[in-house]
DNA sequence: TCAAAAAGTGGAAGCGCTCTCACACCTGTC
DNA sequence: GACAGGTGTGAGAGCGCTTCCACTTTTTGA
């Protein structure tokens, strides 16, 4: 049981000037006090705190916005459809990290979601219309030329995963796919595999590209050199389609980089369902390591990509770029992966 | 390739302004056309058309937000830390709907993320602020109060799950999770099961309460009375844990209802650490059906949990009461459930 | 043909806030 | 005692938009 408690204030919202009176103070002096302010003598500060609790005031975040030019608050576009990003554990991580950043400095994060690649004139607009003091781009395609637009709107943003083009233009973290690629193509190689294929991603995605050279660069180092490679799209139905294409075409594979995880579980759906086992018959190696690879059966040898960092990383400059503090230039970070060693290879 | 660009426009914003100045109409008649609108001449819906797209304008949110009292967004409420947020299903599958019909009216949806129940001054200041339109209250726990809360507020609110108190003060969707436990124990029942235990959810989630009290009703309608229960936290690890203390002080159980398909796969973890096989020794009803049961071995039989459904409902009713479309009455709907079948039990 | 109604328009008043600027009031210091 | 330098304070000017209201123009019906 809780005391009964006071009196319900009047559900018009209280402004400003009915504070300001309230405390005895003029408007000007309550909203510095209500801005944690500078230059506001102790009795003002206290009258002003005494009113705002009293009238339980909220300033209208509207009108602040419409003077300083903030809105607090900070968009995540994420070109996809909503059944990937509340699915795949990449947004996921990526989601959460940027949301424990934000929660930290008080900001709100608003979800631009755009069907896959399009990143569609709402979004644009509402960049273009200053709703948000910032940009997070994630997962963008090819097609979007996202980091010239923005780039072009003076928009605060940060990519995380490598822009297509315009990586000049703009800063970004990422994963480092080109060495997870390699490492990818060594740990299959250490385990005596000759003839390697790999399900790449989307051709139209900078990871799934980067991957994809890294391997073959992997492969080329150790004069491996006959190509094998199926497009899937990050999905596990996906993958499992790629990998039976794969397969039909090379039945004799006895190696397998596949360039994510969930991808990698519907390559392992297709090899069972083909009669192969894993490792013994095909090794499998997936990219991600974010909690799905130890679920498969066997466990997935993955290489880490470490988005909670990347996400953390990009919100936090991010942040950094909105409020002026790092200089204007692009930066780019890019983080380093590692083999994680399980059963599939 | 693409044609050159034409040369950028100003990069400060139009304004209303500078549209009405470039159409050679008052800056009423801009607003009106902009808005589009009722009252205007084709030859001014024109010009303004054309000087809207050669000065690329864009409306001033806030600005517009301050005068019409609207903010376009909608605040999802939920009152759980980041990590269950963006790694359970049922989030997942709400947030994917509710994301899906606000973009069909062009609302954009805010993310209000609460450490678990406790939904802090920061969520209820940004409520009161009128930062969004609407609250959309997901998941929510006993000591948080929200539905009193809110209906003394007087914001536009839908609950998705059955708000603890104040049913009657708020509009809200929910699963019939009493008929659902009902379901699982007479499943369980039929299948010869004697000695059934339970591992329940938290006991300040209506949600748990409410499978519990089928449960026990299943069960006692039957003249089973024993209550074995359990209670976990809706997380893999949590289901194992309880189903690990279940077992020792009942281990003879020989049929187990789990509050949640990931409560359950902790639960055949335990089951199968402990020497038990599922079903032969003991058979296990989950609840949820949101993409875990089936992959988890043996495959679960579970409860369909229509969190989309349940979702999209919910959405548009807050929708329909923002616009003032509906009763001011609230109203509930029960969504019904059903038994899915697979190899638990 | 003319009055009455309808349609379109622009002036101007705010929405609630921040922030510049001018002013009043205090210290100290020579 | 006069001056410089603080430190608080309040008046007031907007931020960019919508909308009321009064007005002019067009359309309509008898």
């Amino acid at each position: 049981m809780r005391p009964v408690e006071p009196p319900d204030p009047p559900s018009t919202n209280a402004t400003l000037d009915d504070v300001a009176r309230v405390a005895g103070v003029s408007r000007a002096t309550a909203s510095r006090a209500v801005n944690g302010g500078a230059k506001v003598s102790a009795r003002a500060q206290a009258a002003v705190d005494a009113a705002v609790s009293t009238l339980n005031y909220s300033p209208n975040p509207a009108a602040r916005s419409l003077v300083t030019r903030r809105t607090d608050s900070i968009a995540v576009v994420v070109p996809e459809p909503e059944d990937r990003v509340f699915t795949d554990p990449f947004f996921a991580g990526t989601l959460r990290a940027v949301s424990r950043v934000l929660a930290e400095h008080e900001l709100q994060m608003v979800l631009l979601l755009a069907p896959r690649g399009a990143v569609g004139d709402r979004t644009l607009r509402y960049l273009r219309g200053r709703h948000a003091d910032g940009a997070l781009v994630t997962s963008h395609h090819r097609q979007d030329r996202m980091a010239h637009r923005l780039a072009e709107l003076g928009l605060p943003s940060v990519f995380c995963g490598r822009p297509w083009s315009g990586s000049n233009l703009v800063t970004y973290v990422d994963t480092d796919n080109v060495e997870g690629g390699r490492l990818a193509a060594e740990a299959l190689l250490a385990r005596g595999c000759r003839r390697i294929g790999t399900v790449a991603g989307p051709e139209d995605m900078t990871a799934s590209v980067d991957r994809l050279e890294g391997w073959r660069a992997g492969l080329a180092a150790a004069g491996v050199l006959r190509d094998r490679v199926a497009h899937g799209d990050f999905t596990v139905a996906g993958g499992e389609r790629a990998t039976r294409a794969l397969l039909e075409e090379h039945p004799d594979l006895d190696g397998l980089f596949v360039a994510s995880d969930l991808m990698a579980s519907g390559a392992l759906n297709a090899l069972r369902a083909t009669g192969r086992r894993v490792p013994q018959d095909v090794a499998v190696v997936g990219f991600d390591d974010l909690g799905v690879a130890e679920h498969t059966s066997p466990p997935l040898t993955t290489l880490r990509n470490p988005v909670a960092e990347m996400a953390d990383q990009a919100t936090r400059m991010l942040i950094q770029q909105i409020r002026g503090q790092s200089s204007a230039a692009p930066v780019r970070v890019v983080m380093p992966t590692a083999l994680v060693v399980r059963e599939s290879c």
